[in-house]
DNA sequence: CGACGTTGCGTTTTT
DNA sequence: CGCAACGTCG
């Protein structure tokens, strides 16, 4: 841990340039392989560096060789360094990686972590000058929201036409841009209703009664605390001697400032990223701050890398054909010294089924090794959406055809009801005056405690000026709620207490709590057993554990981790404070599967193959992007289908339906415009089996690519027919030794698994992960017809079903 | 309180 | 069309 408040330790942080020099004399074996661009970017330490860093050139490598330069010529200590990444994901692989470079685990770099982890840390030190406790409770989405929803209802405003969620988004899009309610321009000032900004400040009142935050205070309280104390700022500043940024591109006004103040000292600040992958500005980034970071930091070295090591030079010409459309771009050319490899791969379907069969069929055949071909391992492949509602047609078809998938996104571990309500138990026992987490629980699982009951409660707590736990308390005392209800309360709060007396370590400050007499404090129960009891006697495992439907038996599944996730930290507190920073939630499964998932999710990952469906306009560029931020919204879509082309290493498939269901409704669909704007001789278009027989309905929507896909087609035939013996494809094959693919089981998932087809006949009741229980009303082959009791009927093979006997008889766990 | 019907809506998502 | 969120009824 940092000596901070120590003045000693500011004084240690200049380094001899003796010692300097002594450093850098040593070899830098952190240097090997890397090219001319990037050693420029890791020697330029001192002044502000720009690193434009394109798809696939190594960015990641240079950051942290160039973090790896500053310990090792001794030109900063670990722990004056500040870097700075958006996800913990990207945290941790630089704190890995520089780890490696070093050739010893990185400790001691306590300032490299994401804008919000490293603000909490400045805030729980700082709270004071924020108006907060150090023991602040960070809120969450979910949270957030409820307390909106009690704001605007307090005002006599209709929830219905006024939603908290819309207000929340627009309070978020304030935080975003810095905005205090005080500063928040005039010409917002209609926003909500023009209830908008009255109710931020009602909000931001609450939330320091709460003593809380949401994730935009952390930055924005810090930039206060910042701006209103100099000398303070002044310390950070002299502090931290070096800066690096990640995704720089990403940031939003807040994160912008935020930097600035802190890199106003040394000016050594270094900020990597690509304005072409900028595609969040929806969310609050301003590619902005990348473009004008030459005027914002006079005189800044500008290092472009621009040598790709991950795609075949067709697909990077292509990638790059497409974003030469967007304007204002700083400006950089992707070139490779591999080979050019397969062109990027063109093809029409009929509709949107159809072109999820195609790709299905495409992957089977890759799956099973095409034309002597070793079999490629699904995990090479990717399939990559607009939106989360398109990989719907990909999972009914690939559990049809029995092709293992795995979809990332969706809602988080830490998102999921179950474990926020787990979680609120805890925070209700770690801090009783949680109200917001007390708010939560108190009902659920329910105990009788409607909205009279919890009225009752909030009445009693107000007019004593206590917490809802002790208000609670209050009227189990006073017997102000009766009957059933005001017994289970008393069980619960009683609960709450016992459970409280047998936490672990007492934390540093302590909210005031009279709540329990310290009544000999039964010790020696672990902080995971404690959660393990906190779960059972309030009920909540046996709310589960009674629940009929399908995902009942998943969330005691989720329980299970939870508590196991437990295990890794010292104790509730300590838990707590992760898991409310980290949403992040990756289950590393072995099993060769395809990944299915959006456009945004992919950025920053690679496979050597990847298809790219539903280029259509409308659906990609999306028709709402376009009507809403106009020629902005469309460069966004623009750089969004250059992220998904440069995601592809070896080969590149991008596909359009002719018609597709939206809404229900049957729509013929124009090719995206982007398709138009792939360099034609780096594209290669294939011929759809069975478009003879749609052809004629195809040229209703005829665009040029379409034509030209009709004019060619028996040219494009012959070629199709050998496309799979070309480079690109060899290419692919033969790094999949390097993948370290070869399981034994992947070629068997790709094959008619005879053993399921015997196991269920007619009649038979069975549960599917996806869809629950159901009954076997067909068996065709290794293909099962069920009748979901939930989902409906569905065709799926029987691998993915287990028997699950008759009603009643399912065990829970 | 829970079971059902009705309504309205419908990118992208991290911390 | 599919779903989630809300409202009404028993």
């Amino acid at each position: 841990m940092t000596q901070f408040d120590d003045s000693d330790a500011f004084e240690a942080a200049a380094t001899s340039s003796l010692a300097a020099r002594a450093m850098a004399a040593r070899p830098q074996p952190y240097m090997d392989g890397l090219n001319p661009a990037q050693i420029a970017a890791v020697n330029q330490l001192d002044g502000p560096v720009l690193m434009l860093a394109g798809a696939g050139t190594g960015k990641t490598r240079a950051l942290t060789a160039r973090i790896a330069h500053l310990m090792a010529t001794g030109t900063a200590r670990p722990n004056e360094i500040l870097a700075v990444t958006f996800t913990n994901k990207a945290a941790r692989e630089m704190k890995t990686r520089v780890g490696a470079l070093l050739g010893q685990p990185a400790e001691g770099m306590p300032w490299l972590g994401t804008f919000h982890a490293i603000c909490v840390k400045l805030l729980r030190r700082h709270a004071e000058l924020a108006g907060l406790k150090s023991n602040f409770t960070i809120l969450d989405t979910d949270d957030q929201t409820r307390l909106m929803k009690q704001l605007i209802v307090a005002e006599g405003i209709d929830d219905k036409r006024w939603p908290a969620r819309a207000l929340g988004a627009i309070i978020d899009g304030w935080k975003n841009r810095a905005l205090t309610p005080d500063k928040v321009p005039s010409a917002d000032h209609g926003a909500f209703n023009h209830q908008g900004v009255k109710l931020y400040a009602q909000y931001q009142r609450r939330l320091l009664e709460l003593n809380a935050c949401d994730f935009g205070d952390l930055l924005l309280h810090v930039i206060q605390i910042f701006q209103n104390n100099e000398d303070l700022l002044g310390q950070y500043q002299r502090w931290f001697r070096y800066i690096l940024v990640d995704e720089y591109q990403d940031t939003n006004v807040a994160q912008y400032l935020w930097l600035r103040l802190l890199a106003a000292g040394h000016r050594n600040i270094c900020c990597v990223g690509d304005d072409d992958q900028s595609i969040y500005g929806w969310r609050g980034a301003e590619v902005g701050n990348i473009l004008r970071f030459e005027k914002d930091f006079e005189g800044a070295h500008v290092v472009r890398l621009e040598q790709n090591y991950r795609s075949t030079g067709h697909i990077l010409a292509a990638a790059s054909g497409v974003i030469a459309g967007n304007k204002g771009r700083l400006g950089k050319t992707l070139w490779t010294d591999g080979e050019d490899g397969e062109k990027v791969r063109l093809i029409g379907h009929w509709d949107g089924d159809e072109e999820a069969r195609w790709i299905g069929e495409e992957i089977e055949a890759m799956g099973r090794g095409t034309r002597g071909m070793a079999p490629i391992n699904p995990n090479s492949i990717a399939i990559l959406v607009r939106a989360s509602h398109q990989m719907r047609a990909f999972e009914d078809r690939f559990l049809t055809i029995g092709l293992p998938y795995r979809v990332i996104g969706g809602p988080r571990f830490y998102e999921r009801m179950e474990i926020r309500d787990a979680m609120a138990y805890f925070r209700v026992v770690v801090s009783p005056d949680d109200d917001l987490a007390f708010e939560r629980i108190v009902n659920t699982p329910k105990r009788g405690l409607g909205d009279k009951a919890q009225q009752t409660i909030q009445k009693m707590a107000r007019s004593n000026g206590v917490s809802l736990l002790e208000g609670a308390r209050l009227c189990v005392e006073t017997q102000a709620i009766g009957g059933k209800g005001g017994r289970e309360l008393r069980t619960l709060v009683e609960g709450l207490a016992r459970w409280r007396a047998q936490l672990g370590a007492p934390r540093a400050v302590r909210p005031v709590d009279d709540l329990i007499e310290e009544e000999g404090a039964p010790k020696g129960v672990s902080h995971v057993e404690l959660a393990e009891i906190i779960l059972d006697e309030s009920g909540y495992t046996a709310h589960w554990q009674n629940d009929k439907t399908p995902e009942g038996p998943g969330r005691l599944e989720n329980l299970k981790e939870l508590v196991k996730a437990l295990e890794n930290f010292e104790n509730l507190q300590g838990f707590l404070e992760h898991v409310s920073l980290i949403m992040d939630n990756e289950q590393d499964d072995q099993e060769p599967k395809v990944t299915l998932m959006t456009l945004h999710a992919a950025k920053g990952l690679e496979f050597p193959a990847v298809f790219l469906p539903g280029w259509e306009d409308g659906l990609f560029p999306s028709q709402r992007s376009m009507d809403e931020s106009g020629q902005t919204g469309l460069e966004e879509e623009r750089r969004l289908a250059y992220v998904g082309i440069t995601r592809a290493e070896e080969v590149c498939t991008i596909s359009f339906a002719g018609n597709r269901r939206v809404y229900g409704q049957w729509q013929s669909q124009m090719p995206s415009r982007f398709i138009d704007e792939l360099p034609e001789d780096r594209v290669e278009v294939l011929t759809p089996p069975g478009l003879y027989g749609h052809q004629s309905s195809m040229s209703a929507t005829a665009s040029p690519v379409e034509r030209e896909m009709a004019g060619s087609n028996l040219h494009e035939k012959a070629a199709s027919a050998d496309v799979y013996n070309s480079p690109g494809w060899r290419r692919l094959q033969s790094r999949q030794g390097q993948y370290g693919t070869r399981q034994p089981s992947e070629a068997k998932a790709m094959t008619i698994d005879a053993e399921a087809i015997s196991v269920f006949s007619v009649g038979d009741r069975v549960f599917h992960q996806k869809f629950g229980y159901g009954v076997v009303n067909s068996v065709e082959g290794d293909k099962l017809g069920i009748a979901f009791d939930k989902a409906g009927s569905k065709h799926v093979v029987g691998r993915f079903l287990v028997a699950a006997g008759q009603e009643g008889d399912d065990v829970p766990f």
